[in-house]
Formats: C-alpha cells, sequence, structure tokens
DNA sequence: AAGCCGTGGAT
DNA sequence: TATCCAAGGCT
C-alpha cells in the first residue's frame, strides 16, 4: 500500500505540476541553488521575477562573487531576510573560489555553505543533481504528517521527519526527485494548512488524516512571531532607505525611520555588525 | 535550543 | 484589524 504512494504523487505532479521559471529545462545547478535559497520562508510566487532577473545578471556562481556584497543586497530588493542575499553572495565565492565555479553535488560540501541548512542541501542534491534524498520542507512536513493521521507536523524539522519522508520514496534516482518535488507540490497546492482540498488530493485514498476526518490543528502551526515595532521591523526600514539611495547618507537621514532613537541605534548597529550596512565617515551605505 | 531574522498576501 | 503563514538557517 505504502509502496505506491510515491507513484500517485508522481503521476499527479506530471499532470499539475507549476510552470516555475526554474523548472525549465536547461536551468543549471546554480540556478537550482538560487531558486532554493530565494524561497526560504519567501512565497514561490513572489520568487519568480526575481529569480529571473538574479540569473540574468549572475549566470553563474563566479559572476556573483564578482561584485559587492552590496549589490547582491539591493538586487535582493522585497524579498525579506537580506541576510539571506549575503549568504548567497558568500556561497558564491565559496563555489568560485573552492569549488570550481560548480555546485557541489554532495550533501556535506553543500551543508557546508553559508546559508545552506538540512533542506537546501538536499534540495539542490535532489533537484539539480537528481539524487535521492528525503527533501523535508513545511510542505513535506504537513504532508508526511497528515498521512499518519496527524493534523500538521512539529516546529521543526527533525532525523525522524528525514527517516519518515525517505520511506516515501522510490529507490530509482530520478524517480525519487521527482517524488520530492511532487510532495512538495502537493503540500504547496493542495494539502495547505489552513485550506486543504483533500477532494483533489492524489494522496486522499491513502492519508489517515482524511479518512479521521480532517480535523484542522487549533493553535498555530509556529510560534506566532511579533513584528510591529521590533529590531526586525526597524531594520527593514534602514534597509529600505539605504537600497534606494545612490549614494551615501548621513544618520540623521535614518531618523525618519522610526521614532525611538533607541530601538533605531539597535537596529543599525546589528545591521552594521551583520555585514548588511557599511559606514563610512560619518555615513551609512550597502557594503 | 528557543529566539531572531523581512516582507506581503490571504483570511 | 490582527493573525497566520510562506521551498529555513543560524546562534
Amino acid at each position: 500500500m505504502t509502496d505506491d504512494i510515491w507513484r500517485l504523487a508522481a503521476d499527479w505532479f506530471a499532470e499539475n505540476a507549476r510552470d516555475l521559471p526554474w523548472r525549465r529545462p536547461g536551468t543549471t545547478p546554480w540556478g537550482v541553488l538560487v531558486s532554493e535559497v530565494m524561497s526560504q520562508q519567501t512565497p514561490v510566487k513572489r520568487v519568480a521575477p526575481a529569480w529571473e532577473a538574479w540569473l540574468d545578471r549572475w549566470p553563474t556562481p563566479a559572476d556573483l562573487a564578482a561584485e559587492p556584497t552590496g549589490e547582491a543586497i539591493r538586487m535582493w530588493n522585497r524579498l525579506g531576510y537580506p541576510r539571506r542575499a549575503l549568504r548567497l553572495h558568500a556561497a558564491a565565492v565559496a563555489i568560485a573560489t573552492d569549488h570550481d565555479n560548480q555546485v557541489p553535488t554532495t550533501i556535506a560540501a553543500l551543508e557546508a555553505l553559508p546559508g545552506i541548512g538540512t533542506y537546501t542541501a538536499r534540495a539542490v542534491a535532489a533537484f539539480a543533481h537528481r539524487q535521492r534524498h528525503p527533501v523535508v520542507d513545511t510542505n513535506v512536513r504537513r504532508v508526511v504528517a497528515r498521512l499518519a493521521g496527524r493534523p500538521d507536523a512539529g516546529m521543526a524539522t527533525t532525523p525522524a521527519d528525514l527517516r519518515a519522508a525517505e520511506q516515501l520514496l522510490p529507490p530509482g534516482e530520478e524517480d525519487a526527485a521527482v517524488t520530492s518535488a511532487a510532495l512538495m507540490e502537493i503540500g504547496a497546492l493542495i494539502c495547505t494548512a489552513r485550506a486543504p482540498s483533500c477532494a483533489e488530493c492524489p494522496l486522499a485514498a491513502v492519508c489517515e488524516w482524511h479518512a479521521s476526518g480532517e480535523e484542522l490543528p487549533e493553535g498555530p502551526s509556529r510560534k506566532p512571531q511579533k513584528y510591529t515595532g521590533t529590531d526586525r521591523h526597524v531594520r527593514g526600514l534602514i534597509m529600505a532607505v539605504l537600497r534606494e539611495a545612490d549614494l551615501p547618507v548621513p544618520r540623521v537621514s535614518l531618523d525618519g525611520v522610526w521614532h525611538e532613537a533607541e530601538r533605531r541605534e539597535r537596529a543599525l548597529a546589528g545591521l552594521v555588525a551583520d555585514g548588511l550596512v557599511a559606514v563610512e565617515d560619518e555615513r551609512y551605505r550597502l557594503p
């Protein structure tokens, strides 16, 4: 029974996969890596146009590595979490320098790159290099949990999650890679967090959660995060100013972003410490 | 190992 | 309007 779940997913995927730009034939491993980093906590819909512009400008890691980090941050624009742009730049430098400008093919080498963790390393290995690995993101965790009768997964990916996903994969590398993409797509389009469409789900017949009545969890599946008025908020406001600025700006130009000086100072100091902002004789700019 | 790290759309 | 959530990673 469980050994044909992958076929249900893969057959559905063949008919229903979104036409995402990085799924086009000819996409390089670098293109896949960029798409995965951009998609960390950012909806794929918003990533697509940014990905096109990025790959058009920097077709290989060496092209990006040759630029100042500030160019990556500005190009990142409003995708959010701009430290990802910084780490992607650092990853490009590492690939160009240590890997002959070729995206690594082993999980260990991928995880050694900045900004590449458990999920992204396996996603690149599977989708770029067509290897067999459990690719466990928030979508897959939810799908796997519901197949087993639970309404949702835990807060973070665990080794048990990887083992559970691995057991759904067929033995063949290419089949496994397709299955991983299919499970993610089902989670993103059908088995969604708040309004799942079980009537259209290719896995409904083998899903314990569906069989037991589709009870949605009560509280949020992740700890709710404050945002308004936090450092994160003010950091974002400061970065927005600096992205738009053509020249270094004096500190007074940043005073308008938030009314509390103390929080402004702390946010700015944090951005400088993170390497997202450079200070040049009392003026501030992207690095 | 909880908490931090942006942004915007949907409900 | 407020909350939830979206192809997570790092410390």
